[in-house]
DNA sequence: TGTACATCAGTGAACGCGCGTTCACTGATGTAC
DNA sequence: TGTACATCAGTGAACGCGCGTTCACTGATGTAC
């Protein structure tokens, strides 16, 4: 063999990764697949020794971006004083950091509006994303019983969805952060008093 | 002249009504010049006497779509009891006819994924859009003060994006109706008492 | 240790396709006389 | 009233382009002997 043994998978790999990100930054159609190639400094030609098609690897890559988000909640809890791991959550979530970079932050805010255009497979994976997410948060808010945090950390997620992406569609950069301020306090208000 | 006057106008509008709904339905990048023209059994070379290029139809398409936000507020405050409007909005944004009827829904909602991708001015349009969409829903908002209800309007707006958006973007029918469900319930107890 | 062959990740020309856009043309009607 | 010409919304072939995908080829290394 030419390469060393796990070239091929740490190729295959970079390529998820990158995919990720531009998917996330430029949406599934924004994204050809010679351009992406270049970024890793490869021919066009090669992907399809790693994939049978594009779909197949954005399906990959929202896989891939779901994880980044798991990692993301994992940082923000820990980072948290104990018993302000949802604080850490929303303040994070809806700060103009996160706002700005879209390529790395969350893929539900990033890519919801092509989801609905995408095959029953895509969309799944979205639904058991959007679950296991609320279920990572349920432990931090605050509630009468299970379902009842269920149902308040479903709206609060959505909620920071709508907010952060509303804050990167608008052009003026005052309402922006109107935007994220309001809802950061708003939220934290409302779900994060037991 | 072969055809009556105004003719050439009704075309236009025509052009532009249904790019306005196919835009939010199928994306910008998702609706062809030649198959828009088919729907309205015309060929694609006609286009081109109404609009200077595809980017042009969709800042006109956008701002139709705004007018008819502003058409859904009034038929959501119009058909409320008094002192009810907020609740009327509310119920009627996130109810499952608005989430299934993409084309004619929120364009904020149907848009905002691809808006940051757009040039300054198709952006910049969308700034206004959502200031004038938040001072409409002010009046109904209670609040201490007329800096409290437009945040309040503002962190509404935003929240009920996010959860249509989420509540399209799932794929289990089951899941999108809680999504609305409980989105729905927790802002009327949350925005509609004084 | 040296030689012949097999492997296969990556190359790059080529494909068919649909897109946005252009343009010479059409032909029913309005206008000039 | 009748004829010749002008108008211009709409037609459809054609353009250049970039896309997703295919495929014969490359060439450094591993393996067989």
């Amino acid at each position: 063999m030419r390469y060393r043994a796990g070239h091929k998978q740490e190729t295959r790999e970079q390529i998820v990764r990158t995919a990720s990100q531009r998917f996330r930054k430029e949406g599934a159609e924004g994204v050809a697949i010679p351009d992406l190639m270049q970024d890793l400094q490869l021919t066009h030609g090669g992907f399809y020794r790693h994939f049978n098609s594009k779909q197949q690897l954005f399906i990959e890559a929202m896989n891939k971006a779901f994880e980044d988000g798991e990692v993301f909640l994992k940082l923000a809890t820990e980072h948290a004083p104990k018993g302000e791991e949802l604080k850490g959550i929303i303040d994070r979530y809806l700060s103009m950091e996160h706002c700005l970079d879209v390529q790395n932050g969350c893929p539900v805010a990033a890519l919801s509006g092509e989801v609905g255009r995408q095959p029953k497979s895509v969309r799944t994976a979205f639904d058991r994303a959007i679950r296991t997410f609320i279920s990572r948060v349920v432990p931090f808010v605050p509630g009468k019983s299970v379902k009842d945090r269920e149902r308040k950390a479903g709206v609060l997620f959505s909620g920071m969805v709508g907010a952060l992406s509303m804050a990167r569609a608008v052009s003026d950069p005052k309402l922006r952060a109107e935007i994220l301020k309001s809802s950061r306090e708003m939220y934290i208000q409302t779900f994060c008093k037991p």
